[in-house]
DNA sequence: GCCGTTTTCGGCCCGACTGTTTTCAGTCG
């Protein structure tokens, strides 16, 4: 079994464990082990046929949780697992995820109201049957509706990470198969939205058919919706992602690569403009209205060129003008030097500095600035001002040329309630970069959340705002403010705006990029990693910039080091 | 449950808000 599976029982576990009112340390321990293995960098498995060695050697496994990986590598499940679920329906675990109801709460309805399934709670709200129980009122009903209508909302999509590991396994696998020439990723994953509905895979060659075949076979697919000579459909994983596999001839291959990346709206103005040149284009090419004629179908660059435009970056496709404008040279990876807002130990990081270092040294940055949380965030042991001091003190005096890499003292300061921020002048001061984030108080009214901001933007230390809407995606909705205003505030005062890259937040999105920008704000485009792993995730926060037609020239830190310095001199 | 040791038990576990209380449990970050 994969680490990723067995991480989703622990921790699934730990859940239920939860709702049954276990042991809390006990709990801990089981969603620690989860967050290890996950991030694990070998197969649980194969340490287990090492006779050599234990899974009690890793941090954060005992002899308790390695008896229960043991038992998942033997029957897929475990004891107490099972036990649990003998006792509460797998709903409970969809009940967790609903904003404002916690475990004791869902212990509550499943035994007092039987509760069994979102539908059923969904009624007892609208009939006002939660107010009789304990501790519950008519607030609890609304905000539980509430809650309901957010998760069905985000229910069927998934996080770009996930659709990219996805992707990338099942193109190797498919890429594999005899005879098959190309296999492309299409759709709103191609285009690095932030969520996917589902993955179009594209699969050209005389191998094509096979490919088919080759992929309802896949392990990983749970369930077949349907297999044809031309296409196959299929439920993938214990997440359920539907993978589309088309199979086509090559000289529409990039017709279709082009119809199926899509978006749907940025087609229609594509169609719209080759019929006013007298073509007609659809999925297998681009004809002459007259004589039916192929003119491109094979490359997507050919037909862009037929219709005299240059080829479109296909995050750039959602018809918000691309047909129109001169196409920038967009934001690349390789441009990126620095990440400069990341968390370890010292918060509620997993590493310590010097291997969130090397493990960004290995990724070619030049630079990384260490930014933990301040005290406000309790929960995450953030730094007051004599830890601040303290620790820059200690990366001043670090051996930057032994790292082989430059390391910045920093720190991701909480904008409290009012604007003011959670540490003094003199602990700022004495750091080389401070991103300022609101984590608290995120339901204030439109007017508060604006001047929150525009108060924070007068603290002369502030660098950058991070991830400026506070967005958790799927989770949670952005904050409410005036953010034209917000924006040009920042761009006035040289303080730049941070592009979040972690595959939760993309946090600024692409729209508020372009407003941004137009503004004449400056991006920071950071990991805000919290584990060395995590620092590989710049990609997608690259794909949002291009989403939201930055360039190199947008964002601060694809500059040397010693520019990047002097860039925030005023 | 795991961990660490001035080792084999005791520590791990903050702080604020909300809604329901009438002094606090539950939830969240």
């Amino acid at each position: 079994m994969e680490n990723i599976e067995i991480a989703k029982l622990l921790s699934e576990t730990a859940d239920l464990m939860e709702i049954a009112a276990e042991d809390g340390f006990r709990i801990r321990s089981y969603r620690n082990a989860a967050a290890v293995i996950e991030g694990y960098g070998e197969r649980l498995a194969s340490v287990r046929a090492d006779p050599a060695r234990k899974l009690t050697d890793i941090p954060g496994i005992g002899k308790g949780i390695a008896g229960v990986i043991d038992e998942i590598e033997t029957r897929g499940s475990f004891d107490r697992r099972d036990e649990l679920l003998e006792r509460y329906p797998p709903t409970a675990l969809e009940m967790l995820h609903i904003q404002g109801l916690g475990p004791k709460t869902i212990a509550l309805l499943i035994e007092e109201l039987r509760i069994t399934t979102l539908d059923d709670l969904e009624r007892a709200c609208k009939e006002q049957r939660i107010r009789g129980l304990r501790r519950l009122g008519a607030k609890h009903e609304e905000k539980i509706l509430r809650g309901i209508e957010q998760y069905r909302k985000s229910a069927g999509r998934y996080l770009l990470n996930f659709a990219d590991a996805m992707a990338a396994e099942l193109t190797a696998y498919l890429a594999a198969t005899p005879g098959v020439e190309k296999v492309t990723p299409a759709g709103s994953y191609r285009r690095g939205k932030e969520t996917v509905g589902d993955l179009d895979l594209l699969v050209t060659g005389p191998g094509a058919q096979a490919a088919l075949d080759r992929f309802v076979a896949h392990p990983k697919v749970s369930e077949v919706l349907g297999h044809g000579e031309n296409k196959a459909s299929a439920r993938v994983g214990v997440e359920g992602l539907q993978v589309d596999v088309r199979a086509l001839p090559a000289e529409s291959f990039g017709a279709a690569m082009q119809y199926f990346t899509g978006s749907k709206e940025h087609n229609v103005a594509l169609r719209q403009r080759a019929l006013k040149q007298g073509y007609s284009l659809n999925e297998y090419g681009l004809f002459r209205l007259d004589d039916e004629s192929r003119v491109a179908g094979e490359t997507e660059e050919g037909i862009y060129a037929a219709l005299g435009l240059p080829f479109i970056p296909p995050e750039m496709r959602e018809n918000q003008g691309e047909l129109d404008a001169p196409v920038p040279a967009l934001l690349e990876l390789a441009d990126i030097r620095g990440d400069i807002h990341m968390h370890t130990r010292e918060s509620d990081g997993r590493a310590t500095l010097d291997e969130m270092a090397a493990a960004a040294r290995a990724l070619g940055r030049e630079y990384i600035a260490i930014t933990d949380h301040s005290k406000a965030l309790a929960m995450a042991n953030g730094l007051d001002e004599k830890r601040v001091l303290d620790f820059a003190a200690r990366v001043r005096a670090l051996d930057h040329e032994a790292l082989g890499i430059r390391v910045l003292s920093g720190i991701e300061c909480d904008i409290l309630k009012d604007g003011r921020m959670d540490l003094d002048d003199e602990a700022l001061a004495s750091l080389d970069f401070v991103v300022a984030s609101v984590h608290s108080y995120m339901n204030l009214s439109r007017e508060e959340m604006t001047d929150r901001y525009l108060a924070c933007l007068e603290n002369p230390y502030v660098k950058t705002i991070g991830h400026p809407t506070g967005r958790v995606l799927l989770h949670r909705d952005a904050f409410v403010y005036d953010f034209e205003t917000v924006a040009a505030a920042a761009a006035k005062r040289g303080v730049a705006m941070e592009l979040n890259a972690s595959p939760e937040r993309l946090d600024l999105h692409a729209t508020l990029l372009r407003i941004a920008k137009s503004k004449g704000v400056r991006f920071t485009i950071s990991t805000d990693a919290h584990h060395p792993r995590h620092l590989e995730n710049m990609k997608y926060g690259v794909k949002m910039a291009r989403r939201g037609w930055l360039t190199k020239a947008d964002v601060l830190n694809t500059l040397p080091y010693e520019e990047f310095i002097s860039s925030w001199a005023k």
